[in-house]
DNA sequence: CCTGTTATTGATCAAGTGATCAATAGAGTT
DNA sequence: AACTCTATTGATCACTTGATCAATAACAGG
């Protein structure tokens, strides 16, 4: 029988470790919450000593912080990309809405509502959830000025409706977290909620009416 | 001088102590989080031994469902007595939104919040939070219905969208938890999201067209 | 005034946390 | 081959947590 006799790691390029421990971070927060980001948790997921994770991050609030901003990062570049593909405004949001929806990217929504709990005792958490936040409503912000710029939608407070939909979609994510059951067409109604606001024509954000790729 | 030695408590009967402690703890997760609440720091200030805390509850995380669940039914209770006074569906739904929005309940908003995540690793707590997020629906389902039974509103499902309009609740209270600034006119952006939602006329939910008491 | 019940104590345990650091050993350089 | 730099170890410390339980002391009823 070939036991597993502690051997010592492979000695690697900080850079090479330093990314090692960032991902092994990235699963453990998807899986398991930010909360089971420990120096020994992600010491044990990379196969390496608890003092290891320390010596490459000056405190755990801050790989907890790092760890946060590159999931949602992430997302939220994905999401922008798709919605680069399509010219239309009223498609581009109409698409936003349908994808956040989708229920495929619930365990990003878990990251975020745990952010906004552990931003409280991590303040630098705080900051990368400040600064993630921005971001998104950067991103819904610009898909509703080009809407107004195309004649599609209208209204005279582009940045505060962006994030008044940025919040709306938290909202119910949040809550499918919870429940999914008793709510029935989710994207149906959140388009016809977003119309009103934006000022669109009614059905113009109905995630059926969008062109195949 | 006189110090404080530590003196024995005085004995009380086991309800008076109970709701001591509920109210101890109550107050803990309003101001320092459902988080804070642990056997010392209930029992500090209760001005108690921690092991007595412990006798009242089968455990931590039973306590913890307890307190959020006493936080969040007051506030339904609240809002629905609120509410009650006011014959007009739509006024009601408005006052609601108006009311729900108004920054004066953060500190519940933040236990929801938190309750979200430690759901997850507190059972007792998940089921606590699935029982009064169906109290919060029910009210609103109520208003709802009652609107389409005058005629003021109209949509096929109201239960759907009552889940709908409780989600977009959370989720921009939870981001005025995190963020305040860059956000105007949440009331009316959200009455006329809402309005779009539950078919009512443009204007019909506006704050500002609300009667005084 | 005694006596039994039980509210209350606080020490104790095991488990887990973040942080620190002397010691060890790879790997590249000369 | 000797040397240097530093990645890596893992033991260790100080703390916090929930839980347990024998010991203590109030209070009520006889």
């Amino acid at each position: 029988m070939s036991s597993t006799p502690p051997r010592r790691a492979v000695r690697k390029a900080p850079s090479e470790r330093a990314a090692e421990i960032a991902e092994a971070a990235r699963e453990l927060a998807l899986e398991r919450g930010l909360a089971a980001i420990t120096l020994r948790s992600v010491a044990a997921r990379v196969g390496v000593a608890s003092g290891l994770v320390a010596h490459y991050q000056p405190n755990v609030d801050a790989l907890v912080a790092d760890t946060f901003a590159t999931i949602v990062a992430a997302e939220t570049a994905e999401v922008a990309a798709l919605l680069a593909r399509l010219p239309d405004p009223a498609q581009r949001l109409a698409l936003l809405l349908d994808t956040l929806l989708d229920g495929a990217r619930l365990d990003v929504t878990a990251v975020w509502v745990e952010a906004w709990t552990l931003g409280r005792r991590n303040e630098a958490l705080a900051a990368s959830v400040r600064v993630q936040m921005d971001a998104w409503q950067a991103v819904l912000q610009d898909v509703v000025e080009a809407g107004i710029a195309a004649g599609q939608f209208e209204t005279p407070d582009a940045a505060s409706v962006a994030w008044q939909i940025l919040g709306m979609i938290d909202g119910l994510n949040a809550q499918a977290l919870v429940r999914w059951d008793g709510v029935n067409d989710r994207g149906v109604h959140l388009a016809r909620a977003v119309e009103g606001m934006v000022g669109a024509a009614r059905g113009a954000l109905v995630p059926g009416g969008l062109p195949q790729a």
